[in-house]
DNA sequence: AGCTAACCGAGACGGTACGTCTAGTCTTGCG
DNA sequence: CGCAAGACTAGACGTACCGTCTCGGTTAGCT
């Protein structure tokens, strides 16, 4: 997936007054690489330009910041995962949790990323921004996730979407965050039960 | 709470061969204000013995790590407040959240402390460790909370107290780590209205 | 006499397969406004390149190096002043200094480009190469007005004309070199006198 | 003189909250070492550092800017030359030329070295103020050399011995900045008869 | 009239060096 | 032995320039 940085004679130069894109793909491959050899506290700028052969300036140009770049390997893994509308809210939920969330972390470089950028988050505020525009689309796309249940009058449509969508959420990143994406199935049922139980329709009738 | 630091001519020394409390206390007190009046991207080892007049080496012998010393302030905080048993499941939710997460974090400090201490456990496997053996802790003590409930035949039996417990404090992590602890109220209501009637007991009989 | 850089909006391009003058003058009166305003640690390609309004392959493309450009700033000065035959070799002395050396310097840009110029020359051999080359032919010339005096019989015809140039170029070179081109007439004065007694006809008989 | 580089496990740390005389001596060989070997456009900060195997800050802990290393280099040759009294003018002059300024200056590193620290002095300030500070002395020293003659009767008491010094400091210079320090033997025996010459006592009684 | 060649501006490229900051270690000298 | 102090190596930070390159466009002069 991920082509080699044996050959080393490539010497990329400038195509003109505009953006090289291969430039740009070394950067991002040598910034994917150098987190799954070394973690985050291996990952500055000074070791990306190095490993890409890239002067810092090109990489200053871009990303204006290390969260920036991180959240640009983060996006080149999206999009790999699909989010099917399965037609029944609890396989929705299991799909969420296992294509977008835990499931999608786990293993992978993925989670390591994400955690790179959350903690990037609490020092710098223009990481802080970023990720929270990008959390702040990702909850209103899962809540559509809730609100079809709703309509097809699978659950209660009094349910509150958006507490759903971050206690599902929430969950996730406590178990990136602390380490523990491990065996996690169980506890997904087992979230998928409660969520399901709590939005469970004509409670009192 | 803290004591000024302006008379800054105390020329603490050596209390001989053991450890000095005036110098730990004001190490502890410089790195509160520092995080209080610049952030955690202004807290350096370096800042916080300059702040507190104390040599680093002083700092480094009783704390290992940036993120040691983050966790001596934060147990600073705690104990503050108190975690009754109020006899009603919800209401015990509620103090949870109010007392020792949501509430307990905004406006503060301890929110910001507790955020870089997340933050720094992505990066260092020390601060992982202290962290999650603390947070290992708080959910086992949560979770007697739902268990006592059970026991109270308040809920239903079968309830996971485990991931009850960690999908409210996923919520908190997240709403901390989002940045949006303003305004939780209404919110903190809607997560106890979903876990209560998640727990609800006798479900179908 | 250098005309206006307010007008941004010319957009000069090519005219051809040819050197556009309009370029040219461009480049080098912003050259000479930034080692005006900026003085020589101000003044580099990229800033000449920014302030003309060029691209800096044409800036390289004309002039080889940082120096080339100084000389050529520098030479658009020269000739501005003339070295008169005054009949008089120590009138001719004064003139020399003062129209070709200390008094061309003194007040204007003159000085500041030809310290930049030499300072260039001590760690780039192209520059010092122009430098050298330019002193050459300075040193010739003025040693016409020491053979002058000779074939006046005004001085002794003993007299090693290229030392006592150099003596005298040297004076200049330390003043400049030294910031004391200020108040230095009565040190002319000073020179001439030297200078003539040293070279006074006649001397033994 | 210089001991050699090449035990590069010396791994010099800090001797308590002193300077370490160890460092500093290596920071100094480093820096002749390399305007030996790569000249002054091989100079900075960084490449000292390097070889030196010493951190940058260290660097400038102790000296705040390149010219003032390159001073303290130069400072580390002096001293080595006398600066004897002859008894006789032109001899002295001989000697001052030979041991203080051309002779001094030709073959070895020391004329490397102070056409650094002279280009240098024309874009830094800072540079400039330590050389103009040193020069002044220098000057002030050379003028005893006139000052004695005069006492001892030997050359004309009306003689300007600020001149005179000037003229032969700025000879030097000039010598040294144009490159040609080779070869002048007899410009040195013709520049102390002028200046004989222009001081030789009672010219009209 | 069309083609070519060289110019122009613009600006990205890989680099080097800057001067500052922090990390974590070490040693001294006082108490 | 703990302590304040502060030096040390190491290396990342973000910025400024360097000199080279390619682009897209323009124009002059040759075919």
């Amino acid at each position: 997936m991920t082509k080699e940085h044996g050959s080393v004679a490539v010497r990329r130069g400038s195509i003109g007054a505009k953006r090289n894109p291969a430039s740009q793909q070394a950067i991002l491959d040598a910034a994917e690489a150098i987190l799954r050899e070394e973690g985050l506290s291996g990952f500055s700028i000074e070791a990306v330009a190095r490993r890409a052969r890239a002067g810092k300036p090109t990489i200053y140009r871009w990303w204006p910041s290390k969260a920036a770049l991180l959240l640009d390997v983060y996006h080149g893994f999206k999009n790999l995962r699909q989010f099917p509308d399965t037609g029944n809210f609890e396989d929705d939920l299991r799909g969420f949790l296992n294509n977008q969330l835990i499931g999608f972390w786990h293993g992978g470089l993925c989670g390591t990323v994400f955690r790179s950028i959350i903690a990037e988050a609490q020092s710098d505020p223009a990481a802080a921004e970023a990720l929270f525009a990008y959390e702040r689309g990702r909850r209103k796309f899962a809540e559509q996730l809730v609100d079809r249940a709703k309509a097809r009058g699978e659950i209660d449509p009094d349910s509150n979407s958006a507490i759903i969508v971050e206690l599902i959420a929430g969950f996730a990143w406590h178990r990136l965050l602390t380490g523990r994406l491990d065996g996690s199935q169980d506890d997904i049922e087992a979230v998928v039960a409660i969520i399901g139980a709590a939005t469970k329709k004509n409670p009192g009738a």
